[in-house]
DNA sequence: ATTTAAATTGTTATAATATAACACTATGTA
DNA sequence: TACATAGTGTTATATTATAACAATTTAAAT
């Protein structure tokens, strides 16, 4: 017994989905990714979407909202898919997740007029990256 | 001319659905839009997402993009649809335009590891309102 | 006033995204 | 073993959104 929280083995399925997003340098979309898991025997829509709301769920990925697309996490501060900030460019449509700790603590502690603070949170800024300015 | 902007003057499907959006106390989403403006004479899903279109560009409503639900704009702060800011209540699923200056100042001004600054942002904070709670 | 460009409309069809329902299987654990 | 929980495979369907095209309205610029 080592570690405070239970470690998600992945299933086959989720681990076959999980694999196939991390490679990808860029979101993926459900029935994209369905189209390149189709060879290893996963068939369909509900295969996916099952595995990517558990994903999603324990953190391993993030949804990109406003693109609907799925993202693997690279950030070890979004502690289980509750505090996700990313940057999306509007020409290339790269995606990154936005590591700040300056940020999450700014908006972990964000109440509002009620004095409501809010554990979880998503946040998109969309601009131009690098390359296409 | 005494207006630093253009006011938009809406079209008839955008001000029938503008009035029925800004009178809902929840967010809509577009084919419960389209089925209470059906009696007008909107038909087709296409004049719906049109003028919903046209309705967030010039800032009059906004897209949750968790719900995919629209809501009417009631925060004089968003500069036409550029930055926005939301509470969810998880389980009523109420919605509120959050309207802090310190927030829009933060965000506006932020900065990435690159240094890059996001004129347009969208942020949906997520817990349980006051009733729920 | 007439022309022209831009925006909007109406329409049919279809694409893209996501879930319901049900029977079955694997896994962990009491 | 038996029980609960989570995951699987499958078919069907619901929900969200756009393509394409012809016609009409509007704004503004000669």
């Amino acid at each position: 017994m080592k570690t405070m929280h239970k470690e998600h083995t992945l299933t086959k399925n989720q681990q076959i989905i999980f694999d196939l997003i991390d490679k990808s340098p860029e979101p993926m979309k459900a029935y994209s990714i369905l189209f390149n898991v189709q060879k290893k025997g996963i068939k369909a829509p509900l295969q996916v979407y099952r595995a990517l709301d558990k994903l999603v769920e324990i953190g391993k990925i993030h949804k990109i909202e406003s693109r609907n697309a799925f993202i693997a996490c690279h950030n070890s501060s979004c502690r289980v898919a509750k505090a996700t900030a990313f940057s999306i460019c509007e020409i290339c449509e790269k995606v990154t997740e936005i590591s700040s700790a300056g940020l999450s603590k700014y908006l972990a502690n964000f109440k509002d007029k009620d004095g409501m603070k809010y554990s979880k949170y998503n946040l998109e800024f969309f601009g131009l990256c690098k390359k296409c300015r």
